[in-house]
DNA sequence: TCCATACTTCGATACCCATCGAACCTGTGC
DNA sequence: GCACAGGTTCGATGGGTATCGAAGTATGGA
């Protein structure tokens, strides 16, 4: 389970589970006695219950280990989200997938957000990406949520800094939208975020 | 035992043993998968055999797993070795003590030496160095054995690179001997080694 | 309101594995 | 050559703990 874990995303019980090819009950055995190590962290979301390594210490612990000796390799969680729906889509009001992915990771590395516990807010370093975006700097600090991805494992935003996203990509023509949830990204959006990544 | 083991010098099963609370039988077992595993490597002198570490990566791999949660501190094992024999003192025709691996460090770190398997040989490049002790440059390469020495549990040297150093050290009044087997260095000799030193 | 799903808790079982005593092996020193 | 200390092997034992089925809890949707 530990190896499963090992490329940093969430996983349920019940995945984790199957991985290591042992019964739920087991696997929650387990889980609970890391989670109480401090070894894993938990992410509820609603009926659902995530787990993720606790941080990047116990991942390089976990390497280390694994650097002594080459274990076999560690059956990777395949996701059974269609490939399309993956790349982009909304959720709800705001961007889901691996987009909104990025999103969150090229936002937060930069450090444009300050939190407590699960309430995240944009702060006013943001305010040269948000004009490009359109998004006036005097509605700054925005709320936001962040919300496991479904399909990716990893945090997007949520929220009204999610909304405020989905709308202004869409009114510049970074993401088209179509009938489905699937979103499809534009050539100038694709240069547009890749500038600002990092 | 990896605990006491983190020193990074070398201890008999009994030691180990003595360390962990457990019985020699119990030691053996474990110190026998450990070394089996690659974890230890094992030093084979006399009747003793003595236990290390296998590698800095081990080493590595147990600070990076201690360092989730900071566990009791080892029982670290205590020498039986009276204080001014562990200092410095003669094995047979060389240098033992802390004084010998200092000297076994110092050479061995600047890489002085090549070794194939327990074969060590100092190669020219020492040559300043044994200049200084009156050691003729066409003697090299001069061979030698490292030495598991009793007190550090860490290497010497003996062998003819350990003869020709003793006499050396001693003609040159850089340590003093007397009827028992400890040796005393002189001022002028910590100034001289300390200068070797890294 | 009711069911389905995700997940945990509980209790019983079985198995693994650490542990130790006794016997055996192997170098050292007298 | 003998005694002795360091060390390992062997076999039996016991305890710990991983495991799973069944039952319970919580959440979301019909």
């Amino acid at each position: 389970m530990l190896l499963a874990l090992l490329d940093g995303k969430a996983y349920t019980a019940n995945e984790l589970a199957r991985a290591a090819d042992i019964t739920p009950p087991t696997a929650s055995f387990h889980l609970d006695k890391m989670l109480k190590a401090g070894l894993l962290a938990l992410v509820r979301q609603g009926r659902y219950r995530y787990f993720r390594l606790a941080g990047p210490d116990v991942a390089r612990t976990l390497e280390s280990i694994l650097s002594l000796q080459h274990a076999p390799l560690p059956r990777q969680i395949v996701s059974s989200c269609p490939p399309r729906l993956r790349e982009a889509r909304t959720c709800f009001d705001h961007i889901a997938g691996a987009l909104g992915v990025r999103i969150y990771r090229a936002i937060t590395s930069r450090g444009w957000t300050t939190h407590t516990d699960a309430q995240f807010a944009i702060t006013p370093a943001a305010t040269d990406f948000l004009g490009e975006l359109g998004i006036p700097r005097d509605m700054l600090p925005v709320k936001s949520t962040p919300c496991l991805d479904w399909s990716e494992r990893e945090f997007h935003f949520s929220g009204d800094f999610g909304r405020l996203l989905l709308q202004a990509m869409l009114s510049k023509r970074w993401v088209l939208g179509g009938k489905s949830r699937q979103l499809t990204m534009t050539e100038a959006g694709q240069r547009r975020l890749a500038a600002w990544e990092i």
